[in-house]
DNA sequence: GGGTGCAGTGCAACTAGTTGCATAGGTATG
DNA sequence: CATACCTATGCAACTAGTTGCACTGCACCC
């Protein structure tokens, strides 16, 4: 329902082939909303049947030709309808909680392994968005506009990393000293 | 793949059936693992014919039939093959992001409702789960085994309203300022 | 007495997302 | 020199999840 929208936002922001937006997704974007090359490509197909976008063709040497997509009118016109309509509550889909709440009924030490593992890789993520926000935006006090919200998306990154992490620590205390008691 | 695992824990902490099942995880369970009753109902008849599960048909008067399924032995065996195996990365969807993202291009103001909008409702769900953590775990400290993983994920729960309402503030504050600017 | 809501199951049709593969030449790496 | 990865697109087949509906009967409210 939204991942036509996502796409309207960072096309509008830059326009892009298919594979270019998979890696901005991967990236930026996709951070709120995740998808793959596919899911990007069929989407893109069916906003262009839409009229919501334009594309070009675009030839290289040496490598395969692409399609360059732009947001059309009518595409400006739905992303700007979106904007303006409520928008679904966020979902989250955590395994690890799941796991957390079943680990007395397996290998608790395999299942703290695996908090330390998650642990690991969103302090590797944080380090990331930390490093985007101290280049990106040294002075957020003085931003406007687009840059603005840039930002405060990043902030939306950056706090639920470090509550994700900060968890992490909490369960990973409180099983330890479970464990050695 | 992993609906599979989130009944199993769920139907391992106590017996019941599919509609109870989505009551549950509307409350508990479902923050981490969303889920509707349809979606539940397929899933239970799956696991019905893979023999994760066996069910008795209890008869009730004055209301329909239901079926009340239990963990069998290769269920249980499924589960502590699930909890020691890795397990995938939280997938968050939050379309306020990519709202927020693409804010200068439509109603500003909208937008920025929204945000207070979203925020109401996780200031919401925050009073729901410290109270469930104060009614139901007044003394965390002296807690093991299974009462100290639900209390574990019900603090993850915790922390992530906490982070997601300061977020909002943040953003609140910054558009304010900046449209009286 | 009519509407709403709850308990309980389920089908059917749909949309969204995943996974595996195919193609093809370029550029790095061991 | 072979292997592997990057750019670039896309089909096909699958799994997961959503939405709308249908049936029954009780309880509650106005």
């Amino acid at each position: 329902m939204a991942l036509e929208h996502a796409i309207l936002v960072s096309l509008t922001e830059r326009a892009g082939s298919g594979y270019e937006l998979a890696r901005r997704f991967d990236r930026s974007i996709g951070y709120f909303w995740p998808a793959t090359h596919q899911q990007i490509y069929r989407v893109l197909r069916r906003m262009g049947e839409a009229g919501w976008l334009t594309h070009t063709d675009i030839a290289q040497d040496g490598r395969p030709d692409k399609k360059v997509y732009e947001v059309s009118t009518a595409g400006r016109d739905e992303l700007t309808r979106w904007l303006a309509e409520p928008v679904d509550p966020a979902i989250l889909r955590d395994g690890l909680g799941v796991k957390l709440r079943g680990a007395s009924l397996g290998d608790e030490a395999a299942v703290l392994r695996e908090v330390e593992r998650h642990r690991a890789e969103h302090a590797t993520r944080l380090e990331v968005y930390r490093g985007i926000q101290s280049r990106d935006f040294p002075k957020p006090d003085s931003l406007n506009g687009r840059e603005l919200h840039q930002y405060l998306v990043l902030r939306g990154g950056v706090r639920a990393e470090e509550s994700f992490v900060a968890w992490c620590d909490e369960v990973i205390q409180a099983m330890r000293s479970e464990r050695t008691s």
